[in-house]
DNA sequence: GCGATGTATAGTTAATCTCTATCGCAGACA
DNA sequence: TGTCTGCGATAGAGATTAACTATACATCGC
């Protein structure tokens, strides 16, 4: 029994005419009439009457026909289904951002993609890189933001933009007078930093080895963000190292704070997109870094492919 | 898309490993492979993504596994429908009787029939020979129970019994000092009759030739029936003839009347079975001559195939 | 009985399904 | 880093099935 099979059956049914049928179904008379045969052998049931005057459909015929529509219609669903999901910006897509990019991307990403992608709602989810990362290739997420270097097995990634890193210190800071500051420099002060898991605590810890090796006077805060260590910051806690997009807006409606770039050569950290080499909607990826290159997230430099 | 496609598609949805579901399929691993390859070209979508690792669904694929799920649920009734509908005795009857046979047989008929196959319901219509002949080839019954002679292109018969007829007269009359009834002295008496249409009345009428050529003193009652001109019989309106059937359970309940045979050779009628040739519950048929066979039918001889 | 109509069958060709064998990729491990 | 292993994809052959054309067969109407 095949769908083609049920597709003659319901055409014999209509017009109980083997020929006719036929011809609606563009095959010949012959194959008609050994397909209902062959259906009647399988299910061992007389579903036609065939005499010289006309088809009699018998009862137990009617209603495998009824039957055999209902298959039919449910199978047609399918190919529906199919076309309505051939759009990749169709359907939901699962987003992972870590946690230093969210705040200060999502806002502008989100109004973007919806209006890129109306019908490609975005499921969220921030977290630790490692965490995304698993997410990711368990299938639980699609896509992800996070920094480089990421390699994982059987994901790929494509850098998006260049963010250069800013010292935050309060107002009136000693530092407040130099145009920018100098890496090393970082060990001299009380830095704050987020707590492990962060990839942006390894980065700013890159910038500055001796706070790694414990010698400077950095200071860590577990479970916290940048938000938090930012008001600290506000309150003369320390000072801290920020990405350009958390660090850039805030001096026009904060004047507590001070924000003073990094002397050439100017650390940052490249930001990305990563997926699974085998996730088949490239064009809802596309459609998210172009949100990305978008909105205005202050001091980036987009990466050329 | 065959239904043989969707279960491979259902399988590796479950197993999630292209060659344990092959196994569960009874196919080898590059048939289910190809399978889903093939699905997915027509489709035109990605159902699966495919790692070394192991084997992710797709959120389009999902849903199109669970609407194939449906699709093969859907399949699966035709097959319980035919096993249902595979015997004979199950679905109901369309059942015609010529007037003149069903208010004697059907009262026995029905709880025989009703025993021998308690789930094939009789649906019973009553009418004249022609009427059901029509009624028999358009497919609106299935088996009729008619008197011989009867010919139709397409349509079988089979003779179940021989029913001889009786004359009907008041009690009281002439001739009920006679043991039996010469047919020719029919028409010297008033003799009633069906009107048009019945069979019965051409039967009679056959016994009868002068009766035929209208030189006896018979009168028609058209639209009636059996029973109306033996109560007309019974007001001494005149005498009849009737089936054995009909006449012979009376004498014991109705002292007005009186029955007695025809000499030999004694008329008789021979009742048959018809139905078209093509119908295919030949096992309901004998169900139901046999359920005729055992009806307690006054005077009548079974017709040994 | 014969022609017209309509279905079934025969025989052939083409498509397709399925198989075995093997490739190629990616992750795991030493 | 090279090798091993598990697993899906691919190639090619063989078998099955589905379709066609031609024709047989059955029935009905004239």
């Amino acid at each position: 029994m095949t769908l083609t099979d049920l597709r003659y059956l319901v055409a014999l049914a209509r017009e109980r005419h083997f020929g006719h049928a036929a011809e609606r179904c563009n095959v010949s008379q012959p194959t008609l009439s050994v397909a209902i045969k062959k259906l009647e052998d399988e299910l061992a049931v007389t579903l036609f009457e065939r005499s010289a005057a006309d088809v009699k459909i018998t009862d137990i015929g009617a209603r495998i026909v009824a039957q055999a529509e209902k298959v039919l219609l449910e199978a047609g669903q399918i190919k529906e289904l199919a076309t309505a999901g051939r759009d990749p910006l169709s359907g939901p897509l699962k987003l992972g951002v870590i946690y230093t990019i969210g705040p200060y991307l999502l806002p502008h990403l989100i109004p973007r993609v919806h209006e890129a992608a109306p019908s490609m709602p975005l499921l969220i989810q921030e977290n630790y890189t490692a965490r995304l990362a698993e997410s990711l290739k368990r299938g639980d997420l699609d896509v992800i933001v996070v920094a480089l270097p990421f390699e994982e097995p059987g994901i790929v990634t494509q850098a998006v933009y260049d963010e250069p890193f800013r010292v935050l210190m309060p107002a009136g800071h000693a530092w407040e007078k130099d145009e920018s500051i100098s890496a090393v420099r970082l060990a001299e002060a009380p830095l704050l930093l987020l707590g492990a898991g962060n990839c942006f605590r390894d980065q700013v810890l890159e910038v500055c080895p001796m706070c790694r090796s414990g010698e400077g006077l950095q200071r860590t805060l577990e479970g916290s963000s940048l938000e938090t260590i930012r008001h600290m910051v506000a309150t003369g806690a320390g000072i801290t190292v920020l990405p350009s997009s958390a660090a850039d807006p805030l001096p026009g409606g904060n004047s507590l704070l001070t924000v003073r770039p990094f002397e050439a050569p100017e650390p940052f950290r490249r930001i990305a997109l990563a997926w699974r080499v085998t996730y088949p909607r490239s064009g809802a990826i596309d459609v998210i870094r172009s949100a990305i290159l978008g909105s205005p997230l202050q001091g980036v430099r987009p990466v050329t492919r």
